[in-house]
DNA sequence: CCTGCGTTCTAAATCGTTTAGCATGTGACA
DNA sequence: TGTCACATGCTAAACGATTTAGAACGCAGG
């Protein structure tokens, strides 16, 4: 019936409606936006009208005569990853609160898509992006998207040097932690499991360790470090070679959770078990760590708080274009589960 | 440099092009579609141009005026939930394939929210919307959108008799299949966990539970189903209270891997083990499912086919909006692990 | 009767693109 | 020379909202 009605008069617009309340177009524009001049009973008729009839504003055209979309680009370079997805939704949730929506971007690790993605939304006039950049983002990347005016913030990871608002989370301290709590248990060999040096968190990441040792007196080993991507398969693969060293380490970190749950694998596949005959502490605390028998010791990282602070830099940005850069660094926190102990000796059980 | 230059004269609009180009924005416009009709030597012109100045077109503009905007708005209840991660990763991935991007928006469940976030995303005019409905959302609620002429494809739930497009798996089936694992390994008194009847999965997977009762000959008792959210909180407390019934069932179906999860820790807590006391089926195979110690016996449903499937479906409708309605619902497939074994006679291990 | 003022509304320009329809130039051909 | 076809490019009118300058009106004060 409804759409029946409205489909036969066409679609229904702000001069539509303006046109059947006998009223110009200025003034249902004003009254359906609250504006103080047009009169009450006016604008409780306009209103009335506009829900009768099922309008529904054309935000491209608002947006063509303002300049303004309330969109903000997302541009992540993985969803399916658990901690980005927590960010992704923390990110949603608060930019959906301040009446913005979110235009989606998945660049896969991949810089070329990316540059493709983020051109595409950049079409969409957002008013702003919030970033994780993708593994080997140039600063140009970036500052391409800020040529049109339009505010950029980069969450969790960042390009150095690029001057733009940051929100993530202290990883040179939060893997220090880690490191910390395993000399305290007595471990003086300990290997770095994922993380590569093409992303600011895998160097931060690194640097914590490397600090972590240098504060205990424990020289760094380069041959301890296993480069990888952070994904489950590598931290299996990485625990094996960490294992096959000739003077293998009695405890790790790792770079996130996913690949210390691979570590966890590996670990299993050689018949060891996490916490009694090798230490391991993870990184992000995701849902998962709390759940893996034996449960993951590792280092809470507060992603919804950080997502929600990135929006929250995206929207003062927009709000003014020329305030100072602001970096929101949360300190994370250890938390001791089940899977370091500590060194045994040396012997080993068999199985 | 770049920067300043375009700030100085303004944004480079299509218009701008054609003026510093001595051509009309029609033909500049057409130059940069590759369109035939403008002469080669002029399109390479325009499209050089086009990039020395950093041109970007503008989306709202053009939508304006096509009554096109290659968004799809994506509108899911929940986003952290691994299924739905995966599936909006799915979604995500073949759409952009298709040159369209996705507006996001997530309705938590609640379908006041849910209504106002669609809402929002309606006056973006989505070419087309891909939901999965909250609990409790109304054909009329979904009727809405469609009104304006846009496609809506309905993802993993429907709402009944609303006549649109449809992807998912098969949860009759799905839940049936685990309902006949357990009865083949000897299991009599088999319970539900979670699922809750205002959601098309959850009245669907309860009646593939009582389908495979029905085919094995055992009378349906509905004091071994424990309705609920699918969060692994309740399944815990289900769990708790199947075991705390008079005469307790030796093993469950869940709606998904979530409860089941939960279900696992109620086990775990009460001193029994998953697979040897009690046996388990979960639901989705979702990535943590194969993790668990014991690893979850559940129900694969592909999940990222039936999400490209989804996008499929938007796409097609999007292109011919009077194509017959069309229904995609994916055969799901047993995955047998640990959690599952033949019941133990009565005898339990107190600790 | 004129002036001034406040209130409420209107006319018209504008945002940047697309597109139907028209204009122009060129060469072929009769 | 005139006609026609074709290739190419231009003109101008949309699309649907927002916004500014100002019109119309009623009314009070002198």
């Amino acid at each position: 019936m409804e759409d029946t009605r409205s489909a036969q008069l066409g679609k229904v617009t702000l001069q539509r409606l303006a046109l059947e309340l006998g009223l110009s177009t200025a003034t249902v524009s004003l009254a359906l936006r609250d504006s103080p001049v047009v009169a009450e009973i006016t604008r409780l008729r306009v209103q009335e009208a506009a829900r009768d009839r099922g309008y529904v504003a054309n935000r491209s055209a608002a947006a063509l005569r303002t300049a303004r979309t309330n969109i903000v680009g997302v541009g992540l370079h993985d969803i399916v990853n658990p901690s980005f997805t927590e960010l992704l939704a923390a990110i949603e949730d608060a930019l959906s609160a301040a009446g913005k929506t979110v235009l989606l971007g998945v660049s896969q690790e991949d810089v070329a898509r990316q540059t493709r993605t983020l051109g595409t939304l950049a079409e969409y006039r957002p008013d702003a992006f919030i970033v994780s950049p993708a593994a080997h983002t140039r600063v140009e990347d970036l500052k391409a998207l800020a040529a049109t005016g339009i505010a950029v913030v980069q969450v969790t990871r960042e390009i150095e040097g690029s001057g733009f608002d940051f929100a993530g989370s202290d990883d040179r301290a939060g893997v220090a932690l880690g490191v910390t709590h395993l000399v305290e248990l007595g471990h003086r060999r300990i290997g770095m499991i994922g993380g590569f040096s093409a992303i600011s968190t895998g160097r931060k990441r690194l640097a914590g360790y490397q600090a972590g040792l240098k504060a205990a007196g424990i020289p760094f080993d380069p041959a301890l470090v296993m480069e990888g991507p952070g994904h489950r398969e590598e931290g299996r693969r990485a625990m094996m070679r960490l294992l096959a060293l000739e003077e293998p380490p009695t405890a790790a970190v790792s770079f996130n959770d996913l690949s210390a749950f691979g570590a966890l694998m590996g670990l299993q596949a050689a018949g060891l078990t996490a916490g009694r005959d090798f230490s391991l502490v993870g990184y992000d605390d995701i849902a998962e760590a709390a759940l893996w028998h034996p449960s993951l010791t590792t280092v809470h990282t507060f992603i919804p708080e950080y997502g929600r602070a990135a929006a929250q830099l995206a929207l003062a940005r927009m709000a003014d274009l020329s305030r100072p850069v602001e970096r929101v660094e949360l300190p994370p926190r250890l938390v001791v589960r089940d899977t370091t102990s500590a060194p045994v000796p040396v012997k080993r059980r068999p199985l």
